[in-house]
RNA sequence: GGCCCUAUCGUCUAACGGUUAGGACGCCGGCUUUUCAAGCCGUUAAUCGGGGUUCGAUUCCCCGUAGGGUCACCA
């Protein structure tokens, strides 16, 4: 009958942390079918165990939902939950299926504290996974387990089936981990007399290494790919491709998309590695994208101040476009250098200047200044409506040609950049405009 | 160790029981190019092992092996 019914799903971090790893690929999942099935997405935030709980975790899922636009129809707190959970405690109690135990506390401090078990029937339970198909456990081992620390205090299993319960969840969407505590929990709802969700298990998501992802492996938070200046379209592309795929050879894929062709029953029963690199390349793709407007968006604030307000900056946008794979690399890309001379003089070293063929003629930079100066009789008298990267080159080339290519071009390239690599003197010529390229090329020849 | 899950190129993966086992990332090579970056083209590379079932197994079954998950008064 389930797909008679309308679909709600949940995505429910504990905040004790920053969103990372793979939990956010459970947030993905869960939206997506949810989306797909026109259904309802639920937040839940798990903050229970209050020692651990922190507020601005609970900001950071937020604020990393938001940046990736998963946007969720209902939010709760499960703390808000409390009194509903004491009440059904009390009811479990009162039908026999859960008892107070007197027991000394596990912190050795010896204090005895009255906390609420639930009676194991000692049963085979076997669930239906979307992705793993039917799986049976036996309970038997799991013992009378528990199920609060006090009366006022529940703990995960209990809360979580009664929150679920309560929200009407038809579909739990969560990582791996939690196969070994579905049982229990079907065992709880079978005592308050609440419906079994449809499970899907999601395989986990592992570091290059081969483990499970994790903080301390390195594995970023959504929040710090942002700060790296990844694109949300790539980081949600990429993550969603990881143990899932739509059977066609399409890779590239919009939210919108992604929600389109979503189904839970294709995903990968194997854990799967998470790939820097891939990522990387979605992340490319996803900027080459932008256009204008949206580029120096991302690129501006990672431009140092002194150059952010030039008029010279915006010009060399497809110089860095073609550089970069997250938008932090043009701090790198700045801070080694890379750009100086299009903003200020470049000093020319006259070895530099030869090249390489001419490198053992003892007059090769009497040859190389003539070259030079040739460029500058060929280029000086180009109209300012003509300078632009195929006006100039037009009138270059053939001279080049002549000369050969690496004699007239190489020379040129360094004058007006000084260094070892750059863009094409065209290029170079074409963005510096008129005045800056003819006076470094005067500056050469004197030099 | 008990219980559960999994197994195709280095990685992500495709393949109603019949394909030269396909694609993508990376790597490598080439083209282009004065150099760098970008771009384009191409090559390399995989069905964990052993038994079955079958005319025929990547595909189904069993056994190994390997990997992972889980065994809390965390979630």
């Amino acid at each position: 009958m389930e797909h008679t019914q309308k679909v709600v799903t949940r995505f429910a971090p504990s905040p004790t942390g920053n969103l990372h790893s793979g939990a956010y690929r459970t947030a993905i999942f869960s939206y997506l079918y949810a989306r797909k099935h026109g259904g309802t997405f639920v937040l839940r935030i798990e903050d229970t165990d209050k020692e651990r709980s922190k507020k601005e975790y609970e900001e950071n899922i937020l604020e990393s939902l938001e940046w990736l636009g998963l946007e969720y129809d209902v939010f709760v707190r499960q703390s808000d939950n409390i009194a509903r959970h004491q009440a059904v405690l009390e009811q479990l109690i009162a039908d026999g299926h859960a008892y107070v135990s007197k027991e000394e506390a596990k912190d050795g401090s010896g204090v005895i504290k009255e906390i609420i078990r639930f009676k194991n029937p000692n049963v085979d339970v076997t669930f239906h996974d979307e992705i793993k198909g039917n799986v049976t456990m036996n309970t038997t081992d799991l013992g009378d387990f528990v199920i609060a620390k006090n009366i006022r205090e529940p703990l995960f299993h209990l809360a979580v089936v009664v929150d679920d319960f309560d929200a009407g969840i038809t579909h739990v969407v969560r990582g791996e981990d939690h196969v070994s505590n579905t049982p229990r929990q079907i065992l709880i709802q079978r005592a308050i007399g609440a419906p079994t969700p449809v499970y899907a298990h999601l395989p986990l998501v592992l570091g290059l290494d081969k483990q499970k992802l994790s903080k301390r492996k390195g594995a970023l938070a959504v929040t710090e790919y942002r700060d790296l200046g990844y694109l949300p379209e790539a980081l949600l592309n990429m993550v969603a491709m990881v143990g899932w795929n739509p059977g066609t050879e399409q890779e590239l894929f919009s939210k919108e998309a992604l929600i389109d062709s979503f189904d839970l029953t294709k995903v990968q029963k194997s854990p799967a590695v998470f790939n820097p690199e891939k990522l990387v390349w979605f992340n490319r793709e996803y900027i080459k994208q932008l256009s204008s407007e949206q580029f120096w968006q991302h690129a501006m604030p990672f431009v140092p101040d002194a150059y952010r307000s030039t008029s010279m900056i915006k010009k060399i946008e497809s110089i860095i476009k073609d550089r970069i794979e997250k938008f932090s690399d043009i701090v790198t890309l700045f801070s080694e250098g890379e750009f100086d001379y299009f903003f200020i003089e470049p000093t020319i070293d006259n070895h530099m200047l030869v090249w390489k063929a001419l490198k053992e003629d003892p007059e090769g930079l009497e040859k190389t200044k003539d070259y030079v100066q040739h460029v500058l009789n060929l280029i000086e008298p180009i109209d300012e409506s003509a300078w632009h990267y195929e006006g100039i080159k037009q009138v270059v080339i053939d001279y080049a040609e002549q000369e050969g290519k690496g004699n007239v071009l190489w020379p040129l390239r360094v004058t007006l950049s000084g260094k070892e690599k750059s863009p094409d003197p065209f290029e170079l010529a074409s963005i510096l405009g008129k005045e800056i390229t003819l006076r470094r090329v005067q500056k050469v020849i004197q030099g």
